[in-house]
DNA sequence: TTAATATACGACCGATGTAGTCCACTTTCA
DNA sequence: TGAAAGTGGACTACATCGGTCGTATATTAA
């Protein structure tokens, strides 16, 4: 019906287990690209991704790695997906992208029923945070 | 962040279209793609796969067209996303396919706060029916 | 100072899905 | 019987996704 993609799925994984850790602790890409079984390249991206948005912080050199940036409370899972993903934010085209690009823009009437449920939707990724799926 | 597919979005906006008229009224597809610019086939298809599941009555040959097969009460929007996008039910691939297709399936640790999140927009369309977005 | 370890980042590839088109067929009614 | 309608399969172009590769850069321990 509606995906996330596999790059959420890896930084939702990610994040939540660099929350688990005790704060400050860093923990790098290739332990948790082993410890889930995901691809180091494309994890890497992504925690690049998250570093970028702010919501981790990245150490380079040896003994580096990713620590959050913030406490978990603070971060909430829509955050995390949009820094992932950063465009697609809204469940029909019109919404985000508006009459540029959408060709029923005029004439479509179903906008006004969607941005209810897309509200729906962006409520219940912006009121769950990091610190309830740890 | 999450997109609906254009199929959908035409097919809401069809049946959407068949709900205004009266009562038993009979539209053709032809008549909906002129009034939305919407692709004649691809609407076809939308249109057919409606019709198999039972939300919409086709009628064939000449004068024929399509109708609602049940008063818009009786037709949430969850279902006609789901006749039009079979697959694809969940966000994340583990909640709808499991272990068989997702490589990460054992040791996901967000599966759980997931299915939360699932459930809220499932309700999100499945309490809306198509009398409310006419 | 150097080697090892880590992130940063762009280029690339194959598979899949999406949007759309084309065409042949069947059904029905005037 | 022919025009108008739905049915349905094949096909294309394109974008996205998941994943890989190679290289550059930063940091630190020896």
């Amino acid at each position: 019906m509606i995906r996330l993609s596999k790059k959420v799925e890896y930084g939702l994984i990610a994040i939540r287990h660099i929350a688990t850790k005790p704060a400050g602790e860093i923990v790098t890409a290739k332990e948790i690209a082993d410890t889930y079984g995901i691809p180091y390249e494309l994890l890497s991206k992504v925690l690049q991704k998250l570093t970028k948005s702010g919501l981790i912080a990245s150490h380079q050199g040896m003994r580096g790695g990713y620590a959050l940036a913030r406490p978990p409370v603070e971060i909430p899972v829509s955050l995390i997906i949009s820094a992932i993903e950063g465009t697609r934010q809204a469940i029909v085209q019109c919404l985000s992208e508006g009459p540029q690009t959408c060709t029923v823009f005029t004439v479509c009437t179903i906008k006004s029923p969607l941005t209810k449920v897309q509200a729906n939707i962006e409520r219940a990724f912006s009121t769950m945070n990091l610190s309830e799926i740890v």
